[in-house]
RNA sequence: GCGAAGGUGGCGGAAUGGGUAGACGCACUGGAUUUAGGUUCCAGCGCCGCAAGGCAUGGGGGUUCGAAUCCCUUCCUUCGCACCA
């Protein structure tokens, strides 16, 4: 055996005996005895942008411990991989180098599985799958059909990013300060027509299920309850008269109860009232322009300033009839509710402060526990339920009682009634780009819109086209965009947009079961392996990706396709990888960022920072905290160089080790030389243990030894060694591995200790008692290897080889998992802490046999204690 | 503004049910090995204190014999966001 911990070989030689082995080709196992559970261990795909980053190496790294874990404890376990392949990156790089999408994609793909595999993985490769492929994003389109023929898919007009030079539609990614990124020109809005999928129709389900997945982090289930955001109200008509014709301005409100105080109303500036009042009114035209512009997102809406102006026109309260006035304000969103909104300065804050800024009357109709109220200032409390006063009939009711009475009476009236409202929109799939998968549509003049037959598909997308930045370059493309209508077969034209990727991801979970199918979209080995009994992906998907598969989901379930509800049983959020970030300020303020790599720190003698400096000149650098690792503040660490430098085992161990999988990971050069450092140490002892001349292992590793009489060294290893098991067995059940590793470096320190005892007992006349010490070494050893085998793979692999383990218990791969022998946890003795009054006063040693009134005895005769209690002790907890 | 998560040594982080705060690792210090640097090994390492002991889990208060852990309050950080009517 090496006695140099050669990470390079090792590791090459442990991947070639997996892929000669198929270790982790999962196949579906047939009903019936001595079938194992079934276990899908999912990480999201990754975009392939050119090479993996540090979150990548964390994400699969999280995954593939899981994946072995799972292995050797016997359950049937995939792990597939696969490539969301299509995006807006693809045809960036294609602009910057003249090269298509699909050569550059295609690339990438390549050189990053390669570092996948790099890593040592447990992959099933023969399921991956790349949504850019027709044999996959034909499925798409084919579901696409069948939700248009349910009503699923409709086909309505929205509001899109235009740049004005260069013709296109950007995405809210492309438009910097209002400005396209290319071309600098001010972005306009455009409304244009597109497909929608109508998720609403699931809003209920995809809230109310939310209750079934119970492993899932409470926080993503709160943000998509949020996201979904159901809301219980009254939906009310104010009428008013146009033109002679009597009509119902309609605002919904969950504060009914607050109705009698409503003295306006405010609508959005693309509401129809607004448009009307507009035409009459060029100042008030104006304001709407002015509320047009700016952005399509609403995050940057919230910032803006609170504006609004009267239209003139009036409704009537539809109750006490009384004239109110309806304004138009910026903050009214046109996609939430009605598109306006009744006014109730009294108890809504917001309207408070509009009221005050336009001098509109406020009107308190809620007592809150008698509280006061003045108009002079906005106090919490006057937004809080309550009981109606100043309000009629009302008067004395509660919050219930108001908006019942209320409801009922709106009711009798035709004015309005309860109703519910979602604040989740349907999904518009529609994007005006190449790199996608082609919406199955052709236009006719005289048919309108057809659906590709199913025959047909998949409508293949060219793969040869450079996009030049002024608009989809599909719709100038003669060859795909004319055919003849299937319908009447006169000329015709094809949609030339692209569905949104997230389409793509919706179901690519489901595909990885039966990636070869060409037949059909799924098959029978989906019924076997689906619900993906575990993901694992970054917490940016927790709303749209997460959300979109589950929807997908619940269609396909619709359509017969999959069997289950809910398609994530678990899932797990990693922390990002953050790194330090150092930089120069220059004389003309021009900020330089330098790589942590480049930096060197400076600690006093007490380990305390003082400073940092750039190895290349030895003048000090500033640093700026802890950010993400980004391209713009240089502060990055290839995965490939660490593989190359430490070994594929050093970067998974050190991700495992600095911190739990959830938290953030911040990056540590001399962290990672700790990874390496253990890693060298153990395969040390190992190789020690091996060549030295009493070779431990000689008489191979079968362990049918009693260790009951075993001496007090013996006992104390085998303690820590069972201990941390146990500890160890419990963190990866929480997904802890942080612990997991420390745990694995606890035994590695214990056997280090232990070892020179081996040596020392022998010639000492009691064999016996040698053959007990190496037994428990060689016990110890194997118990070590296999809790550290699911995060460094490789060397374990050699270990577990090279000294004589996988004779015994065949491969680690599937080696069964070591079980804590409870009688090794058990001590003669037991250290007890004494407290007084909570406090710690000292130690003491008491037999385990010892009972409460002994020990109670033990303790009160104790140093420790008397020299506390000169009074009387009342009470005594013992430990 | 709203929502969520979080704040523990010089650093990353442990502490499973309210019961020895700081496991494991990094950094640092001293020593051994080495021609030297690096590596490796041994020892030390929360803060104050000569010691006894005291003080310590963002700050303040509370519950409890006992609180990092539970409650109230406050400050700060990070993430998410949709002015949600």
């Amino acid at each position: 055996m090496q006695t140099q911990y050669d990470p390079k070989t090792i590791e090459r030689e442990a991947r070639e005996h997996w892929d000669r082995s198929g270790a982790f080709r999962a196949a579906e196992e047939p009903p019936g005895p001595g079938r194992r559970p079934k276990f899908y261990c999912l990480s999201m795909f990754p975009y392939p942008s050119g090479k993996l980053h540090m979150g990548h190496v964390r994400n699969y790294t999280i995954g593939d411990v899981m994946t072995r874990f799972h292995r050797m404890r016997g359950y049937n376990v995939l792990q597939p991989m696969g490539w969301d392949a299509f995006g807006l990156p693809a045809e960036n790089a294609a602009m910057a180098n003249g090269v298509p999408p699909a050569k550059w994609t295609y690339e990438n793909i390549a050189y990053m599985k390669k570092q996948l595999q790099s890593l040592g993985f447990a992959i099933d490769w023969e399921r991956e799958l790349a949504t850019c492929s027709p044999g996959y994003y034909r499925w798409n389109q084919w579901l696409f059909l069948r939700m248009l023929e349910r009503g699923l898919v409709y086909k309505k007009t929205g509001v899109v990013n235009w740049d004005p030079m260069d013709q296109t539609v950007l995405a809210n990614e492309q438009v910097i300060d209002g400005r396209g990124w290319r071309t600098g020109a001010p972005v306009e809005k455009r409304e244009i027509p597109m497909y929608y999928m109508r998720i609403t129709a699931y809003a209920e389900e995809l809230l109310a299920s939310l209750d079934q997945l119970p492993g899932w982090p409470e926080r993503v289930k709160t943000m998509q309850a949020n996201w979904i955001g159901k809301s219980h109200g009254v939906n009310i008509g104010f009428p008013y008269e146009l033109g002679g014709e009597k009509k119902l301005l309609r605002v919904f409100t969950t504060r009914a109860d607050t109705l009698m105080g409503a003295t306006f109303c405010a609508v959005a500036a693309e509401h129809a009232l607004a448009a009307h009042a507009a035409r009459s009114n060029p100042k008030l035209a104006a304001f709407v322009e002015e509320c047009k512009r700016g952005s399509v997102m609403e995050a940057e809406l919230a910032l803006l300033d609170k504006k609004g102006m009267p239209t003139g026109l009036f409704v009537a309260h539809p109750i006490t009839g009384e004239k109110i006035e309806v304004w138009i304000g910026n903050y009214v969103l046109m996609a939430y509710g009605e598109g306006a909104v009744m006014g109730v300065p009294g108890h809504d804050e917001r309207d408070f402060a509009f009221a005050k800024k336009y001098g509109l009357p406020i009107k308190p109709v809620i007592d809150v526990e008698g509280k006061p109220y003045s108009t002079d200032a906005w106090q919490p409390w006057y937004a809080a339920y309550g009981r109606c006063v100043n309000s009629g009939k009302y008067n004395g009711l509660d919050y219930q009682g108001a908006v019942d009475a209320i409801a009922a009476d709106l009711k009798t009236k035709g004015l309005g009634d309860k109703q519910v409202t979602w604040r989740l929109r349907d999904w518009g799939i529609s994007r005006q780009r190449y790199w996608g998968t082609p919406i199955p549509i052709v236009h006719c003049a005289s048919c309108g819109d057809v659906p590709v037959p199913d025959s047909e598909l998949p409508v293949v997308l060219p793969e040869d086209l450079v996009p030049d930045g002024t608009g989809n370059p599909l719709a100038k493309t003669p060859s795909f965009v004319n055919r003849s209508c299937p319908k009447c077969g006169k000329p015709a034209k094809r949609e030339p947009d692209t569905m949104d990727t997230f389409v793509d991801s919706s179901w690519y979970f489901i595909r990885h079961a039966c990636p070869d199918q060409n037949k059909s979209m799924v098959d029978e080995r989906v019924k076997y392996w689906m619900p993906v009994d575990q993901y694992i992906g970054g917490i940016e998907h927790a709303i749209l990706h997460l959300l979109y598969s589950r929807f997908w989901t619940k269609v396909m379930r619709e359509l017969g396709l999959v069997s289950v509800d809910e398609p994530f049983t678990r899932l797990l959020t990693q922390g990002m990888v953050l790194n330090e970030i150092f930089y120069r300020k220059a004389s003309d303020a021009r900020i330089t960022y330098y790589n942590p790599a480049e930096v060197e720190l400076k600690h006093d003698d007490k380990g305390q920072r003082v400073g940092a400096v750039l190895r290349s000149d030895g003048k000090p650098v500033e640093s700026d905290g802890i950010g993400t690792m980004s391209k713009s503040k240089n502060n990055g660490v290839d995965p490939q160089d660490l593989i190359e430098k430490y070994g594929a085992d050093t970067a998974r161990l050190f991700m495992m080790f600095a911190s739990p999988p959830e938290q953030t990971l911040e990056w540590s050069d001399s962290g990672v030389e700790g990874g390496s450092r253990f890693l060298r140490r153990l395969w040390a002892l190992c190789a020690e243990m091996k060549n030295r001349s009493n070779d431990v292992f000689a008489s191979g590793t079968d362990l049918k030894v009693d260790f009951g009489a075993a001496g007090e060294d013996v006992k104390a290893l085998r303690f820590v060694t069972h201990s941390t098991l146990s500890q160890v067995v419990f963190d990866y059940g929480r997904y802890q591995y942080n612990t997991v590793v420390s745990g694995a470096m606890k035994m590695l320190n214990a056997l280090e200790a232990f070892e020179p005892h081996i040596g020392v007992a022998r010639g000492s006349g009691n064999e016996s008692n040698l053959t007990l010490r190496a037994a428990a070494f060689i016990e110890g050893l194997g118990i070590m290897l296999r809790v550290l085998y699911p995060v460094t793979p490789h060397i374990t692999n050699a270990l577990w080889k090279d000294l004589g383990y996988a004779a015994q218990y065949g491969d680690l791969v599937t080696a069964p998992w070591p079980t804590v022998d409870e009688a090794a946890l058990e001590q003669d003795e037991v250290e007890l802490v004494l407290q007084v009054n909570g406090k710690l006063r000292g130690h003491m040693r008491a037999p385990k046999s010892a009972g409460r009134e002994q020990l109670e005895q033990l303790a009160l005769a104790h140093d420790a204690v008397t020299r506390y209690t000169s009074g009387q002790a009342v009470k005594k907890v013992v430990v």
